[in-house]
RNA sequence: GCGAGAGUGGUGGAAUGGUAGACACGCUAGAUUUAGGAUCUAGUGCCCUCGGGCGUGCGGGUUCAAGUCCCGCCUCUCGCACCA
């Protein structure tokens, strides 16, 4: 180890030769003291793409100052790291350059892991997962094979989202916009009819709904509750004579009165059934018409509103109307039932297809003033029922359980919850995933691959390039098996896992990697689950956020943890752009290279800079020019331990304990809370006040103030502060002791500046003892020539003072 | 259309209803330096007759006192969107 003695702070070679003892001396190997409460946080584990992007850094480094906070706070911490390596990314570099997926992900990840070295962060390296090894993602296929067994594993041929790029199903939630296209590569989705495993998350809708377990940002929650989107209404059985009944859904069974026709679905089975001969033509023009439309057109808000009259009627329970059956495309059969009573009068959407085509609108929800009148347009508020048989009269909010009440009677309906989410589909038609394991027999069907059989490996030598199919498909070596029930020729399902399911259980994982009797060890369980701080982006809020609440309570019914929800609490960083405010990007040139920012002012000063660039949440435009302030201040500080010039400029040194205790409440707080820009500031204020009155102090009181200032200092830049450490000779090292405490009383100032005020306005500023009576401080404040000049020859009618604060006089 | 969030100096941003603009970038002047860079010192919201006046998107309101609370607008960002 080199001396600790340079006057000027060289931060490459100093952080070199601190990363390298904290290694050798396993400073970072995760606390067990039993006797501590523990602090599992977390950070959402990276992509390994080859190179730590600056993004990385906004992400990890505040993550990493906060998890350092909290170890110095007393708190034993688990803060891991691991690599989300299944996914696409790997995939197309090997097609584009014809290295094999798992080479490039595993070279990416060496690289990787010597850059997060040089990011200077107590990750616990011992911990680390990598999802697309065999020992990790056994257990997705261990997973699967549970949720097989809870049948809430299923298989379906039905209409899919698929990705023409990626050649590959989508679930719901990876179809994004309202021109619905690909999260990954953002082209326009289409559908395709195909069998496909899907996850029945639907039967966790209401417990998803529900977040009293924990203490989530409210945009976070806002969102998943939108996405669930949770409708209550009725079901109600319309019948079709010659044909049976069909259920909709309603979330207004209200109006049943009012409905005066009725649409399904172009998509909708019933369709073919019920067409009328003499329709027949024109219906079946109309589907196909509807099925060439793209999933854009088809969903266009703005476009008139079409459809066709199928020739049959249904019969409305309510009072044995018959009315028209329609089959129109502004009903989406992926919703509710696929058909809905129509209620023109009390539905923008059913009023403008009646008006259309001329069927009656009537109003059985009385507007306030209404005459009686046909409506002008459809009103979907609150008012009393009319035309409504023996409902007349009543506010339409009752109606709602009354008419309910009355069709459950009748056996045609009941109130029902529909929700907007869908089941989670989870197979994917690519190669670099987790394959799933169940084996096709012609005897026996979809069986699950035995247990004890996982984990089912992936070829090393399978032909990846994109075809449309399953690269599985064509290794016969792979696919061609035995049935596990009977013994017979069966085959493999060619398919692979979502990467979402890799993520949606790994701070599992990460409490005992090896583990081979279960996906975690449940000893190590008891000592650190859950998560009780977990940080990340905003982006996964309807996708890896509400998976791995899903997951945790299946694996809660499934007996593997005792609780609700994964994370307690969650921050949502922002995101780092370029220097032109605009999202970094290769194509627009505005990518920051955290290396040459690393390489020019050390890891300490790019950590502080993307903490002190604004609060953590709100993300911001990256500034060259402004690393240099942050720069400048850790020499500062530097300069505060290894001599250099004390600068001049007015400070009290009586001041320092005071100012000392001040600022250890202040960062304190600030930590607590995530507030890292402002923590910094006041550690930037007192550096100048300390140069300032560095050479006046009192021996005895610099080195109490200066050693409270590099603890402070030392979760946000930590080589810097065991640098100072060392150099104060203080035993090694800084980031195991204890964060300092303050003095209430102290914090008190025995001083204060009285602000005084005439009508609201600031007259003077006067010192003034801070226990000052307010009899005391108006006199005081009298006595001011600024404050008098402005009350003289005016009635003071009133005055205010608020302790410690100021003084106002109110004059005529 | 619905829902959420945000509008403060040239810039990033600070402000338990009580001194608006902390801290930093940038800029100006000075010191040091052969020069540049670095460093240090002072200044830096706008207007001004140097008394002060005006200032937190706009318009009202509550209050002794409003960036902060209430009402109504405008703009921007994000999410959802024919969801019955």
């Amino acid at each position: 180890m080199s001396e600790t003695t340079s006057k000027t702070y060289d931060p490459t070679a100093v952080e070199h030769r601190w990363q390298e003892r904290w290694a050798e001396s396993a400073l970072y190997k995760t606390d067990e003291d039993p006797s501590k409460p523990k602090h599992y946080a977390l950070t959402m584990l990276p992509y390994p793409s080859g190179d730590l992007h600056v993004g990385h850094w906004y992400a990890m480094t505040p993550s990493d100052s906060r998890a350092r906070f909290m170890r110095m706070r007393g708190y034993r911490v688990l803060f891991p790291i691991g690599f989300d390596a299944f996914g696409l990314p790997a995939e197309n570099a090997a097609i584009r350059r014809g290295i094999h997926p798992r080479k490039w992900t595993y070279s990416n990840i060496e690289n990787m892991r010597g850059q997060l070295k040089q990011m200077g962060a107590m990750f616990d390296l011992d911990t680390e997962v990598v999802t697309c090894d065999p020992e990790y993602y056994r257990w997705n296929q261990w997973f699967f094979l549970k949720f097989m067994e809870k049948g809430l594993a299923y298989r379906k041929e039905a209409p899919v989202d698929w990705c023409p790029k990626d050649n590959t199903t989508l679930a719901r939630e990876q179809v994004v916009g309202p021109d619905r296209r690909c999260e990954r590569c953002g082209t326009p989705v289409v559908k395709k009819n195909l069998a496909q495993w899907l996850f029945k998350i639907t039967d966790y809708a209401e417990e998803l709904l529900d977040f009293s377990g924990v203490e989530w940002p409210e945009r976070v929650k806002t969102l998943q509750t939108n996405w669930i989107g949770r409708s209550e209404g009725a079901e109600i059985a319309f019948d079709v004579p010659g044909y049976g009944p069909i259920e909709v859904f309603t979330t207004r069974p209200d109006t049943l009165f009012g409905a005066t026709f009725f649409v399904v679905a172009p998509e909708h089975p019933a369709v073919e059934k019920i067409t009328t001969l003499e329709r027949e033509a024109d219906v079946r023009a109309y589907v196909e018409s509807a099925g060439r439309m793209t999933e854009i057109d088809r969903t266009d808000v703005t476009r008139e509103k079409t459809g066709v009259f199928t020739g049959a009627y249904a019969t409305n329970p309510a009072n044995g109307e018959a009315i028209p059956v329609y089959a129109a495309d502004y009903v989406l059969l992926g919703y509710g039932t696929g058909a809905i009573m129509a209620v023109p009068a009390h539905d923008e959407r059913d009023f403008e297809f009646a008006k259309k085509y001329g069927i009656e609108i009537r109003t059985v929800i009385a507007p306030p003033d209404w005459d009686g009148e046909p409506l002008a347009e459809a009103y979907p508020g609150e008012g009393l029922m009319v035309n409504s048989d023996g409902f007349d009269g009543m506010p339409n909010t009752e109606g709602k359980k009354a008419v309910t009440d009355d069709l459950e009677a009748k056996g045609v309906g009941r109130a029902a919850v529909t929700y907007r989410l869908r089941d989670w589909l989870i197979s994917r038609q690519r190669y670099w995933g987790t394959p799933i394991p169940v084996i096709y027999c012609p005897e026996h069907g979809a069986v699950p691959v035995p247990e004890e059989d996982l984990p089912v490996r992936l070829p090393e030598d399978a032909e990846f390039m994109p075809t449309g199919e399953s690269p599985l498909k064509l290794d016969p070596e792979f696919y061609n098996t035995e049935c596990p029930v009977c013994g017979g020729p069966a085959t493999r399902e060619t398919d692979t896992m979502d990467t979402f399911m890799d993520s949606s259980w790994y701070q599992y994982r990460y409490l005992s990697p090896h583990y081979d009797e279960g996906p975690f060890d449940p000893e190590e369980g008891e000592k650190w689950l859950p998560v009780d701080q977990y940080t990340g982006g905003i982006e996964h809020a309807v996708m890896h956020l509400l998976y791995t609440r899903f997951f945790t309570k299946v694996m809660r019914d499934l007996g593997l943890v005792s609780f609700d929800e994964p994370m307690t609490r969650l921050f949502n960083q922002g995101i780092i752009l370029g220097e032109d405010a605009e999202k970094m990007s290769k194509s627009r040139g505005n990518v920051v290279n955290p290396q040459e920012f690393v390489d020019r002012y050390g890891s300490d000063a790019l950590r502080c800079f993307l903490m002190f660039i604004g609060p953590w949440d709100q993300g911001g435009p990256w500034d060259s020019r402004g690393i240099e302030g942050i720069a400048r201040f850790l020499r500062r500080a530097h300069s505060l331990v290894a001599g250099g010039d004390a600068s001049g400029g007015e400070a009290d040194p009586k001041e320092l304990p005071r100012r000392t205790a001040r600022l250890v409440k202040k960062v304190t707080e600030d930590l607590e809370a995530f507030r890292f820009n402002t923590a910094l500031a006041s550690l930037m204020e007192h550096t100048n006040y300390l140069l300032a009155v560095k050479k006046e102090a009192g021996e005895e009181e610099w080195r109490d103030a200066l050693r409270a200032f590099v603890l402070l200092l030392a979760p946000l830049a930590p080589h810097h502060a065991e640098e100072m450490w060392a150099l104060m000779g203080l035993p090694y090292s800084v980031h195991v002791q204890e964060w300092p405490g303050y003095d209430e009383g102290l914090v008190r100032a025995e001083e204060i500046t009285l602000v005084v005020q005439v009508n609201g306005k600031l007259r003077d500023r006067i010192d003034a003892p801070v226990d000052i009576s307010a009899e005391d401080a108006k006199e005081l404040a009298m006595k001011s020539e600024k404050v008098r000049s402005h009350v003289e020859g005016r009635e003071i009618r009133k005055s205010i003072y608020v302790p410690g604060r100021l003084v106002n006089f109110v004059v005529g």
